[in-house]
DNA sequence: ATAAAAATTTAGATCAGTCTAAAAAAAAAT
DNA sequence: ATTTTTTTTTAGACTGATCTAAATTTTTAT
């Protein structure tokens, strides 16, 4: 039985390492866990002890078969928790990432199947993210970032990262849900930022912003 | 803001107090929380230096208005997540305390205002307890302890302690829920057991079952 | 009223998770 | 190919919650 902190941990290697492919370093895990790096250095050594992640000293973690398994889970939970805070309670998509990750750590294999049963088996969480299944399958839809694509193109958002309160607060004030058209219409060479279209609405948006949006073409 | 741990120990200081009245010892406290006597007593000079209970060495614990307010809300909290669970998630009401005691510590007011909404503003969980309302106000019925009452009574069970599982489980096979009739035929006097019926079903039950049924006569 | 028993508190240790500061190693720059 | 900078690790300390063992206080029994 893993930790609450542990648990954090796993789940922050497991999303910086893109889905547990790439190594993660160090201070990337400090960054995005809110602790110093020789915290991180300690947590991994006790990862690495109980074979979730692998560790080469000074070269970073990468991930093992059973950490991602069980990633998936705590991810799994997170994403059913916030589908029934919207779904359900009537939640706003960008009220829900702080409640959602206390929830995650709730003990109870039961309580999962039957929370996803409840809300009829979704595969996709409020912003678009897929639901992995028990055994920690994701079926993912090709996503582009919609940063990555040139001006012309036109797609429909499928997701955006919820990581970050604002950020979701700010895409849901121009309209930018999943489900929605979107179309780019120029892009700024010296910032990156783009001129889009969502709907009949023109705006601009900041790289910053675009990185987070996933659309397919 | 009280850690899981301090609301752990306000929650079992409310309950031994018998709602807040009487004042509780050092050992009592020890043994709900599956914890020894030194350690409640740092915990008891925690909460006491925030104003939760008032403390005299040697002489138990008294909560204070403060913490009854607090322990309430963590009670309801408790109470409207176990209704969620038995009501929505289908679990049957001997499955649910366990993960009450974990869910009744997630942060969030609004989560509850939307749960309780939700679930139609219950007044009483699962097991026939009162909720408490948002400011900690308690609408309870008089309720009677099954133990005290002398044989010949009538009366309908209106709830059961929820605190162990297995005692549950017991009740629930012997169909002693909330709700059902029950009459007391005889009671033994060396050990306090009673003979009971419930529907048409004659049974015995022993005097640690009979503390834990409330009735109304 | 005093001795024995029980309950409570104190003292000191441990564990998980965190930190800062110093040391060591790797990467980047000259 | 060195030197400088950056990253990572180690060493040692702190906090919250726990424990055991010893000391203290209260309660109970004789």
């Amino acid at each position: 039985m893993l930790s609450f902190t542990e648990e954090n941990y796993l789940k922050a290697i497991y999303h910086l390492s893109e889905d547990g492919s790439k190594s993660v370093l160090t201070n990337a895990i400090a960054e995005v866990t809110k602790t110093r790096a020789a915290s991180v250095t300690d947590m991994i050594k006790k990862l690495s002890a109980k074979d979730f992640i692998s560790y080469e000293k000074y070269y970073g973690v990468k991930i093992t078969k059973q950490g991602r398994v069980e990633a998936l889970q705590v991810i799994r939970k997170h994403r059913l928790w916030e589908t029934f805070l919207v779904q359900k309670l009537q939640f706003n998509w960008d009220e829900v990432h702080e409640i959602a990750e206390q929830l995650e750590h709730i003990q109870s294999s039961l309580l999962i199947r039957k929370l996803d049963e409840f809300l009829g088996y979704p595969s996709t969480d409020p912003h678009g993210e897929p639901i992995p299944d028990k055994h920690g399958k994701v079926s993912k839809q090709a996503q582009i970032e919609l940063d990555s694509l040139a001006p012309g193109y036109k797609g429909v958002i499928i997701a955006v990262k919820d990581s970050d309160s604002n950020l979701l607060k700010y895409l849901n004030r121009i309209g930018a849900k999943p489900g929605k058209r979107i179309k780019i219409i120029t892009k700024e060479e010296y910032d990156e930022s783009l001129e889009i279209e969502i709907g009949k609405k023109r705006m601009s948006i900041s790289k910053s912003v675009s990185q987070n949006i996933y659309v397919t073409v």
